[in-house]
DNA sequence: ACCCATTTCTTAACACCGTTAGCTGTCCCG
DNA sequence: CGGGACAGCTAACGGTGTTAAGAAATGGGT
């Protein structure tokens, strides 16, 4: 019921979708003043409407990011999924870490925004089969084939706070110089520390 | 009269510490109710101050919020300043880093804090001259004695990164089941693969 | 002892925030 | 034509950081 548009041929009128309007305003928004210029009248005078018709549409401001959210990690995952799958899985491991490392970078508003959430308000945003299929499988694999004593979760979680901490680092500290591509030689040593 | 007792005789009384106590009762608020229930009038409700108090003494409430994290900057030098500077560098980091994520673990909320604030007001919290001898110096000696072409720097940033990651993630992130010590175990990799 | 200047703290207000209640219009369906 | 569902608005509430302006205490200097 709340979804009307997809009623009738509609040539002549591009029936204003509210919910689209207000998430591109936000998402300029976000992009233009941060994570504090995204306020609720802020977003509201620049895409038209008013404070309660957002309410209307996403119930809440955690609603609101939630919406967003979503939609960053979609796009996340998509470019996620662009990497080709017969790479051997060391390889493909890296080329997903890069992948998201530049995703980060590309949109550091979005990830500060996950921080500034309270822990309990963080959406179930992770795809839990893709995930499974696209790093726990192959870390997995990889373990296994070194004949280690590793569990693949310890490598997995180590892998991600490396990940996560050369994301949120330089983008909670950019007076730092950061050194190109620290990151890359960070995640080969720790790989090749982990498997060795 | 909320000041009826200030000049009696006792001159060996303390006098009231306004920020002293100011200050605590800040970190007790944090402790309780995390980083959104630290708010300036709750914090002079609690103290027994009224708002513009707290604004005389810290003129803004970044300045609050720095100078509580200057506090427990302080005490964790305080603790890396312990470790005993006689054992071989690569130790001496280990327990260095063990120590940084012990005090992370320990302190959730202040290390959440620094997130929370905008990247230019995150204060210049670091003792420049003791983290240029306790890391730096050392990563230094470690990459110089095993004859790499590697940059002391990223080295450093590498480090950095993962324990960031490791305090962070965890933090922001209650929901997931962390292994014991994984952390442990991802700076041994890191630490192995950067010097192989 | 007095008086004045400085420091310290309070009361009152401002602008903004997220949020909600209550109303108005507009459209579809009978 | 009438009625209900719904999108959207105006107005307000409580809470936030912050500031202006004044009162009370304090500390010299004469």
């Amino acid at each position: 019921m709340p979804r009307p548009e997809s009623h009738a041929g509609d040539a002549s009128i591009p029936v204003r979708d509210p919910r689209r309007e207000i998430l591109a305003a936000a998402s300029a928004l976000l992009y233009e003043s941060g994570s504090e210029g995204l306020t609720i009248r802020r977003l509201a005078l620049r895409c038209g409407y008013t404070a309660p018709a957002i309410y209307h549409i996403f119930g809440d401001k955690a609603g609101l990011l939630d919406a967003i959210l979503r939609e960053a990690i979609d796009e996340l995952f998509e470019r996620i999924a662009k990497v080709p799958e017969h790479a051997e899985p060391r390889e493909r491991i890296r080329m997903q870490f890069r992948e998201c490392v530049r995703f980060g970078r590309e949109h550091p508003t979005n990830y500060r925004l996950i921080e500034a959430l309270r822990p309990d308000q963080v959406p179930p945003l992770v795809d839990v089969e893709g995930t499974e299929r696209r790093f726990t499988a192959p870390i997995a694999h990889m373990v296994s084939a070194s004949n280690l004593l590793l569990d693949p979760e310890v490598f997995r979680q180590a892998l991600w706070a490396l990940l996560h901490g050369a994301i949120s680092l330089p983008a909670s500290r950019p007076d730092v110089e950061w050194r190109e591509g620290f990151e890359e030689v960070a995640f080969d040593a720790l790989l090749a520390g982990l498997l060795s």
